[in-house]
DNA sequence: GCCAACGTTGGC
DNA sequence: GCCAACGTTGGC
């Protein structure tokens, strides 16, 4: 099992989105660059727990949990001409772009990129590394804990 | 709106 | 394969 970081701007889903989905579920559409989908393709596994960050925001943080809830697919918004995310260059028969479905776990107390920042424990945080810009990075195990239990106050994973 | 950082594109 | 130009991310 390992553990992510996925950013979504809240205009477009937030963590309080991702609830009222049906089924708390939605798929992960518009990554279009190749490192977070290899890792959505060939690192990320059915129940990896994922922190739901909130960017492009007034108020950038980790706002709540998720879990990885399906195995990389095609993106559809990427067949779609009327869809920001579409692609001219793919076809469902040689799709470019994947997506895994998110699905709903908790939302948390906004824990905001300037206290992420200041523990020393998160000091070698992927997300936080300097011009870090994918939108999912690896959280280790150490890094995870310590968020959950120590600033959101969670007993358990 | 600004800007740093970095990924992608395309000419050569 | 190099690299300049351009586009995007994302915090501020």
């Amino acid at each position: 099992m390992r553990y992510w970081l996925m950013k979504s701007e809240p205009d477009d889903v937030s963590i309080d989105d991702l609830a009222a989905r049906p089924g708390g579920t939605v798929p992960w559409y518009g990554v279009r660059n190749y490192q977070a989908r290899n890792l959505m393709r060939d690192a990320m596994t059915v129940g990896d727990p994922v922190f739901f960050y909130h960017s492009s925001c007034a108020e950038p943080g980790i706002a709540g949990i998720a879990r990885v809830a399906s195995a990389a697919y095609p993106d559809a918004t990427q067949f779609d001409a009327t869809s920001p995310y579409y692609d001219a260059k793919a076809t469902p028969e040689t799709p470019r772009w994947l997506n895994v479905d998110v699905q709903f776990v908790r939302k948390t107390r906004l824990i905001g990129l300037a206290e992420l920042r200041a523990q020393a424990e998160l000091a070698n945080m992927r997300v936080l590394a300097r011009g870090n810009r994918l939108s999912i990075t690896e959280v280790e195990p150490a890094e995870w804990r310590y968020i959950t239990r120590e600033l959101m106050g969670l007993r358990e994973d």
